[in-house]
Order: structure tokens, then C-alpha cells, then sequence
RNA sequence: GGAGGGGUUCCAGAGCGGUCAAAUGGGGCGGGCUGUAAACCCGUUGACUUCGGUCUUCGAAAGUUCGAAUCUUUCCCCCUCCA
């Protein structure tokens, strides 16, 4: 079998595949270029873009080429799949927003400067907005029947539940393919990757590429990630776990990382760092929360870096070992004429971002959930003073696993 | 087109004139145990509060009533069965 298929199996990113063996024949021959559609209904991607993003680091890894579609056309339409109602558009500015901010994200993951391997972006946009739907409909359109695009799951699922699905979303497949056939013309791109999801919108593709011109090009899918638990990956209660220094703080970004589920430990070091199979292999069996502090490193510095990653470690050691006062916890500023007499605990809490609400946050001290360095506070009127910052910080913690340090600026 | 059933707090799902901020389960949060895990146990889960209470919620609007999630009317949306 080919190297790069193999470690994409080897990792656990493997799903489906068109036809496979012809697959791999192709990237024994050749280098190819292969591409990921990413929609940018979101402001920013989270967690649940990972395992794509790692499979277009795992092409540059092997020499291949990756191609990054920013579906800035589709995204006008919203894709049904999986989604039991219509979705809501958004305005050209919020996805001209979005599109810049994903782009920037993709680039801190993959590697910009070989120039054998280096991403390409596409928009789709640019070639679905000038369509001319005469021709659209004469060239491409002929090739898809009704009949077997009312198979597709997406489809059916709607209708079976007499769910309106209007004609725009039920193009969107087409618009897929279509763009993999554009590809395929313009870029020579031979492959697509995309979640379980997605299959029938890639096997459409090349099915589309092989009716039109007559090229085989291949379509390879990702297992839908679950935890141990069997909740999805990527959101948690407490907001998405962000690909996004803006959004997420390394901090919290290893957090989400040191408390994996046992049981998915050695599945996301695979999935997600960059070690060796072997290199895992060999240490699989070592304690458990060193692989998670393990895990928790390379995922945080592929996406923060080193240091920052590192900080994280010193910080969490910090805080949970007890009675540190956690100078390296992540901090936020207040100024000095705001506390004394104007602020009490829950204001402070309130300011942290942890909590938004005063009844919670009373609970909360009523459940002796809430400490001040390290102190349990019971008194829900407790006014910040100075005497309780050392120096000009306090540390701020809300249960056992969120912590703060508030400076004094 | 015809006949029924339903929209309840994050989700599922009880309630069917006052004792309802609304049973129960799930999820979340907090505490205990532990390993910042899982499992388990306990507590909590609308907002604000001077902790006395106050305010806003049961698809939408209007109405009956001292009093409505519960009754009436209109509207919107879902589901099942028949043609």
C-alpha cells in the first residue's frame, strides 16, 4: 500500500475511499494535489476542523500538494446535510469576515514555504458566482438524474419528514461536485478529502469528473470523531474549543487536551500530534496522565506554539498542585480605582468571563465552589480589597479546574 | 383534500384552573472519592435580590376568571393515518 495511505489508515483517519487500490497506484506515480472544502458559516474554526486540517498536513508530510476550498459560494447556499432545517444566510460581510479569519488559521497549521507542497486557496466563489445558468444547466446538469439524487440521505431524511428542502439547498450537491471538477480542470486535483458526511457530495464529484471528462479522480473519507463519552468533538458547555488564539487561550486550548477521556488518549495522539506511529507505539503504555500531558503539549504547540504550550504545562502544575498562587495562569486587568468599595466577589467573578450570572455565582459560593488564592470564600458580599492581592495579582478559581489571575493594572 | 395528535424550562418528557419557576430522566455545573480520567455518591440547575421577596417564562396574540402552562377564540408551526 502507499506510505501516505498507510499512515493516513495508520492514524485512524480512514473512512471510505472510491477505489483504493487505484488510489494508491496513483500516489505511488505521481505527486498529486488533493483538496478539503471548509464552509465558512463560522467566524473561526474549532476542534471538529481538526482532523481535516491534520489530513492536509499529512499530504504536505508525504509531498503531495493540498488544495484548501473556502466554500465562500456554497456557504450563500448551506449544505442540508445533516441539518434537519434550512440554514440561516448569512451577509456578504460576516463571510468575508470569516473566510479571512479561517484562511489565517489554516495557514498557522500547514506549511507555507516548500513550494513543492505549499497550500493553495480557492474560493469557490470566484467560479460559481459567474455561472451562467443556461449553460450551467446544458453541461453539468445533464449529468445528474433526479431520480438518484432523491437516493441521496441528505435528501431523503428532508422529504421523509415532509421538511421543506427548497431548490436551492438541493443544487448545493451539484455545486459540490462542480467544484471538484473545476479543480480537477484547473488544478489537476485528483482528490477529496472530507468527513463520512460527506460522501455523497464527493462521490458525486467524481462521478461528475468521470462523465465529463472522462479523468478518475478519487474521493477518501474521515471517521466522525466521537469521545469516549459520545458527545461530538468540538463543542463543549462551555463554548467551542477554537482553533484561534483570539478565541481560545493556550491556556484552556491544553486544558481541553490534559482532560481527554482515558479511552481516547492514544486514539488522538495518532490523530492529532505529529509523533511517530512507532514513537507511540513504544510509549502507549506509559502512565496515563503523562500521555494526556503528552497529548496535551503537541496539540497545543502545533496551534500556539512551544512556548506557549509549555507555559500551559508550568501553569496547570501550578494550579493544581495546590497552593501555588498561579503567576503563570492566563490574567486579566483591572484598575486599581475599581476595587475597594466598588467590587464585590461576584463582580469579580462576573469580570473573569467564567460566569455571566449572579445567581449562579451565588450558588456557587453557597456550594464553597469559589476561592481567592487558594481560600474558599463564603461570604457572597465579600468586597475586593487590595489586602487581597500579593503584590498586584490575586489567582481567582471557580471549582477545581477554572482559574484566573487578576492583575491589578 | 379528509380524520386525528401535538407545540412545556438546554434536551427528552409529565402536568391539564390555585399547593407550578413547573414531576421524572438525560445533559451541565458544584461537592465527595480519585489521577485535572471513567464509574459511583451527594447537591444544584430562569433572572434579580436589602435573602423578606420581586420580576419574566409553558408556540403567538386576544379573551374568560379573584386566579391560567392548564378553559375559550383566532393565527403560526410540526407529527400520524386515510385518499
Amino acid at each position: 500500500m502507499n506510505k501516505f495511505l498507510k499512515e493516513f489508515k495508520d492514524r485512524g483517519y480512514f473512512y471510505q475511499c472510491t477505489s483504493e487500490n487505484e488510489l494508491s497506484k496513483l500516489l505511488d506515480k505521481k505527486k498529486i494535489k488533493g483538496y478539503i472544502g471548509f464552509d465558512c458559516t463560522a467566524e473561526s474554526l474549532h476542534v471538529g476542523s481538526l482532523l481535516q486540517i491534520m489530513c492536509l498536513r499529512l499530504m504536505q508530510k508525504h509531498g503531495h500538494r493540498p488544495i484548501v476550498l473556502i466554500g465562500g459560494g456554497t456557504t450563500r447556499i448551506g449544505d442540508p446535510s445533516g441539518k434537519d432545517k434550512t440554514r440561516k444566510i448569512l451577509s456578504e460581510k460576516e463571510i468575508e469576515k470569516n473566510i479571512k479569519n479561517i484562511e489565517k488559521i489554516l495557514k498557522n497549521y500547514l506549511d507555507n514555504n516548500d513550494p513543492k507542497t505549499k497550500p493553495i486557496f480557492v474560493n469557490n466563489y470566484s467560479w460559481l458566482k459567474g455561472l451562467n445558468y443556461i449553460s450551467f444547466l446544458r453541461d453539468i446538469g445533464k449529468h445528474f438524474t433526479i431520480n438518484k439524487m432523491l437516493t441521496f440521505e441528505s435528501v431523503k431524511t428532508r422529504l421523509d419528514r415532509e421538511q421543506s428542502l427548497s431548490y436551492m439547498e438541493f443544487n448545493y450537491m451539484i455545486l459540490q461536485a462542480y467544484d471538484f471538477l473545476e479543480l480537477n480542470k484547473k488544478e489537476n486535483c485528483d482528490l477529496q478529502i472530507g468527513g463520512s458526511d460527506q460522501w455523497g457530495n464527493i462521490v458525486n464529484g467524481t462521478e461528475l469528473i468521470k462523465r465529463y471528462s472522462n479523468n478518475q479522480a478519487f474521493g477518501l473519507t474521515t471517521p466522525l470523531i466521537t469521545l469516549a463519552s459520545g458527545a461530538k468533538m468540538g463543542k463543549t458547555e462551555n463554548g467551542a474549543i477554537w482553533l484561534d488564539k483570539n478565541l481560545l487561550s493556550a491556556y484552556n486550548y491544553w486544558q481541553f487536551w490534559r482532560n481527554i477521556d482515558d479511552n481516547d488518549v492514544i486514539k488522538f495522539l495518532k490523530m492529532f500530534t505529529d509523533l511517530n506511529i512507532e514513537e507511540i507505539n513504544e510509549i502507549k503504555d506509559d502512565d496515563i496522565n503523562k500521555l494526556k500531558i503528552k497529548l496535551a503539549n503537541e496539540a497545543t504547540s502545533m496551534l500556539h506554539g512551544k512556548k506557549a504550550a509549555q507555559n500551559s504545562e508550568q501553569a496547570a502544575k501550578e494550579a493544581f498542585s495546590g497552593n501555588s498562587l498561579g503567576s503563570t495562569l492566563p490574567s486579566i486587568k483591572i484598575k486599581e480605582k475599581d476595587i475597594d468599595i466598588k467590587m464585590n466577589i461576584i463582580d469579580l467573578v462576573i469580570l473573569s468571563k467564567f460566569e455571566n450570572s449572579k445567581s449562579e455565582i451565588r450558588r456557587l459560593i453557597k456550594g464553597n465552589a469559589i476561592k481567592i488564592n487558594d481560600k474558599i470564600i463564603t461570604d457572597e458580599k465579600l468586597t475586593i480589597t487590595k489586602k487581597l492581592f500579593n503584590e498586584n495579582y490575586l489567582k481567582l478559581s471557580i471549582g477545581k479546574k477554572r482559574h484566573i489571575k487578576i492583575e491589578v493594572d
